[in-house]
DNA sequence: GACTGTGAGTGAACGCTGTTCACGCTACCG
DNA sequence: CGGTAGCGTGAACAGCGTTCACTCACAGTC
C-alpha cells in the first residue's frame, strides 16, 4: 500500500510532537515511514511545501462556525481557538509562522474574522488589518510561550540582564517577575481584551446590542482580565 | 589588524542587506571579511549569537529617551521607531524574530515602554504583557511586509484562493483587495492606533491629561488612523 | 496469459551548511 | 631574546535538502 498525501503529514505531525522541529529531516521523518528520504518528493515538491501543508493541519478547526454571541466574544473566542490549536502540537506556532502560502484553513479563519468583524461595522480594509493584528498577536504570544518551555528554569532574567550589564528600572524588573509568575493563559488573556476594547472604540462599529443569552457556553471561558 | 566584533557584525549587516538572510552564511561572511569562514569561531560561539549581536544593533536606538508628550503618543512613537528600525535592513523583521536571548537594546526598549504604561497608571504586570503585545505586533507586522516586498506581484490572493478552490465572502475579498492596495505604513498605524485605543480602556490608567504643547513635534508624524 | 505503462521507492550522489581542530604565524610582553 | 596568547588556516566531519538513474510491483489492455 504505497503513502498517501495525508499519511506523510500525520506522521510528520507526530515526529514534531516527538522530536521537535529543529529534529524534523526529510530523513528522519522517511525513516519514520520505512522509506527513503528522497521518496517524500513523489508527494511534495519540497519541504517547504510539506510545512505548509502541516501548518494547514494545525490551525484546523478554527474557521468552524461560531457560536451566536455578541462579536467581541467571537473575536475573542476566535483568538483562543488559534492560541490553543498552535499550542496544542510542539513548535507549533514555529511551523505557522514559518508559511509560506497561505492554506484553507488559513483562509477560512480569516475570513470567518472579517466576517465577524464587517458584522460589527468595520469596512473590509479595517477588518482585514485588524484581523491581521490579531493574528500577528498570537501567532508572537505562543511563539514565545513554546520558546519558554524549553529553556532552562535558572536562567531567568535577572541573571540575563546582569550578564549584559544593564541597569534596569524597578517597574521592569517588577514587571519582568509578574510575568514569569504568571500564566500564559492570563498574559494572552489580557492582551486579547486589550486588543477587542480598542476596536470598540472605533467610529465605524455598531453600538453593541446587549448580551443575547450564550447558547454554546463551552466555548467562552470565565476568568478574563477586567476592562471597563 | 585583527578582526574586532563590531567589524563582523558591520559586515555581516552589510551582507545582509545586499544578499539577505538566507544567503548569509559563515563561509560567505568569512569570505567578505577576506577571511576563512572558521575563522569567526574565534568571535563568536556560534551562528546564533552573531545573529543575536546583529538584531541587537538593527533595534538600536529604539530605546532613545522620549520627548515630552502624552503617554499614547509616546508609545505610537515607540511602535513606529520600532517598525522602522525592522524594515531599514533587509530581512531585519526576521533576524530579530529569530533572536533567541534578548540584547542590550531590547532591554533599554522593552524597560522605556514598561516605564511609559506605568506612568500612564498600569500596574507593572500589565505594562509588561502590554509592552510585548505591542512588540509582538510590531513585529508580526513588519515580517509579513518584508514577506511580500519579494513576492512575486502577479501572484495575488485571487491567484492563490483560486488554487485552494476556497469559495470566499464578499467581505473577505473586499478585505483582501483593500489591503494589498493600502499603504503598510497606514495599515501599521491602524493596528497601533487599535491597540492605544484599548489601553485606554483599562480602568487602571489615569485620566489623560491634554496635549502638553508637542516640544519635539518631528517624532510625532500625523496621517493616523482616526479613533474616537 | 502476455505486454506495457505508470508511479512509488531506492540508494547513491551533489552541493551546501554549521562547526571543529591541529596547526602555523605574528605580535606583543617580560 | 624567548615565550606565549590569540587570530587565522585549511581540511575535515556530520548532516542537511534535493536530484536522478534505476528497480519493481501493480493496473489495465490486447
Amino acid at each position: 500500500m504505497p503513502l498517501r498525501k495525508a499519511d506523510v503529514v500525520d506522521e510528520a505531525l507526530r515526529l514534531l510532537d516527538a522530536e521537535g522541529l529543529d529534529q524534523l529531516t526529510m530523513r528522519r521523518l522517511g525513516a519514520a515511514l520505512n522509506v527513503q528520504g528522497g521518496a517524500l518528493y513523489r508527494h511534495f515538491p519540497n519541504k517547504e511545501a510539506m510545512l505548509d501543508a502541516m501548518a494547514d493541519r494545525i490551525i484546523e478547526g478554527v474557521g468552524a462556525p461560531l457560536p451566536d454571541v455578541p462579536w467581541t466574544e467571537q473575536i475573542r473566542i476566535l483568538g483562543n481557538r488559534l492560541r490553543k490549536a498552535l499550542i496544542s502540537r510542539r513548535d507549533g506556532a514555529r511551523v505557522v509562522a514559518g508559511t509560506f502560502a497561505p492554506g484553507v484553513n488559513t483562509v477560512v479563519g480569516s475570513d470567518l474574522a472579517v466576517q465577524v468583524l464587517c458584522r460589527a461595522g468595520l469596512p473590509p480594509t479595517e477588518a482585514g488589518s485588524a484581523t491581521f493584528a490579531l493574528f500577528y498577536y498570537v501567532l508572537g504570544h505562543t511563539i514565545e510561550e513554546q520558546a519558554q518551555l524549553r529553556q532552562q528554569p535558572n536562567d531567568g532574567w535577572r541573571s540575563r540582564t546582569e550578564r549584559l550589564g544593564v541597569e534596569v528600572s524597578p517597574q521592569y524588573a517588577a514587571a519582568l517577575t509578574a510575568l514569569t509568575a504568571a500564566a500564559p493563559a492570563e498574559r494572552f488573556e489580557f492582551g486579547l481584551t486589550v486588543f477587542i476594547a480598542g476596536l470598540c472604540r472605533l467610529p465605524s462599529v455598531r453600538p453593541q446590542q446587549e448580551q443575547p443569552a450564550p447558547s454554546l457556553a463551552a466555548e467562552t471561558d470565565p476568568g478574563r482580565a477586567g476592562v471597563a
